[in-house]
DNA sequence: GCGTTATCTTGACACCGTCCAGTTACTACA
DNA sequence: TGTAGTAACTGGACGGTGTCAAGATAACGC
């Protein structure tokens, strides 16, 4: 009991579990991880696992869950005091620097593996659009502080901007276009294309 | 040889396989896909493919390429006789229909599986590289049209509409957030940002 | 103390990508 | 035309994968 590796029930699988996984992905991608060897480093059978997540693709989305909470309390912690002005500036360079800094979490979180098909976690769907729907929230805030232009829909552009954000956080993860020397650059033109002021 | 089936020389095989591969894709995926399945379709045996394309990798970055040059088709054949102030919005919308029609084209074309690790293809590379150039003379065009902002460095402003419309194909591919039925007024969005014109 | 239930294990199945050694047929040159 | 060389193709095998099914074990409620 007081060494729970020895002891037939483990006691703390899953969150072991959660764990094992995240330090699996970040030495070797997503690719490197396989509910064996999981299994394996964790020093359980190789079905274990099995008991509390029903899949591979549920650990997936149990990880992509995580990240979600982890993106927002960076979100409030480094936008939320933060002079008005500043806020849309310090939104984009916080998003960047997380989808940049755990790529794989990222990958994790806004990867067609755990969306394809609609086949995300309710618990996971429920995550991801409550951390839309917070933004959306921003950017009405915005425009009422005079930051952004009034006159188009919150939601049209939170999507579009966001969609920016996204696609420029998926060509640097990927190497494609874009080169990371030039992300502050790329970041105030971004950033002043939103707010009509190039 | 009438027959190339019963043959023991296919004679054809790497189109063949192509063509074979690009049909169990558009039947389920790229998950769908594998090489066993593909050779077996083909009707030749397990390590045949491995004679016309060293991996699996391989293959799939060669229906990539296919990709590409079939988008720079349509955008010649779409954009190209299209009045100059037209030509942007044509541009945008001729990206998110090849996105949205062949979404799993567009996925082996921008995924991270083809891309990861800068393990592209020097082919796919370069004709990928070609897409991107010859988008940025586009940009350059229409800001000496007047079509768009001339204040800003084409190549960044290439990087971040790029970007723009590839995470917008992306979240719609992947079915988050975004909903199908509002395409029109999202891209009117996007366009009008782009013109500085909200 | 005992039965229920959650947890974990071993074995098995059907796949997968791909290496290897051998077989077959085409091709170029004598 | 014969023959050597080479490209195309085959079947077997290896080590890996996700996951199901049946059984063992230990905790928990009564």
């Amino acid at each position: 009991m007081n060494n729970p590796k020895s002891s037939y029930h483990h006691g703390d699988l899953r969150s072991t579990l959660l764990q094992a996984a995240t330090d699996l992905i970040r030495e070797g991608g997503v690719e490197a991880l396989s509910m064996r060897k999981l299994a394996d480093r964790v020093g359980v059978s190789r079905t274990a696992p099995y008991h509390h997540f029903t899949d591979k693709h549920a650990l997936l989305s149990a990880l992509a869950e995580e990240g979600f909470r982890r993106f927002e309390q960076r979100l409030q912690a480094e936008v939320g005091d933060c002079a008005p002005a500043e806020r849309l500036d310090q939104f984009v360079r916080c998003y960047m620097d997380f989808a940049l800094a755990s790529p794989e979490t990222y990958n994790l979180m806004f990867g067609s593996g755990v969306w394809q098909a609609g086949a995300p976690t309710p618990t996971l769907k429920a995550e991801a659009h409550g951390s839309f729907r917070r933004y959306v929230e921003r950017v009405e805030q915005w425009q009422a502080e005079g930051v952004l232009p009034a006159e188009v829909d919150p939601l049209r552009f939170a999507q579009i901007s966001w969609s920016t954000l996204h696609g420029l956080a998926r060509l640097m993860i990927d190497g494609i276009y874009v080169d990371a020397h030039h992300l502050e650059a790329l970041l105030d033109t971004a950033v002043g294309l939103f707010r009509q002021a190039l």
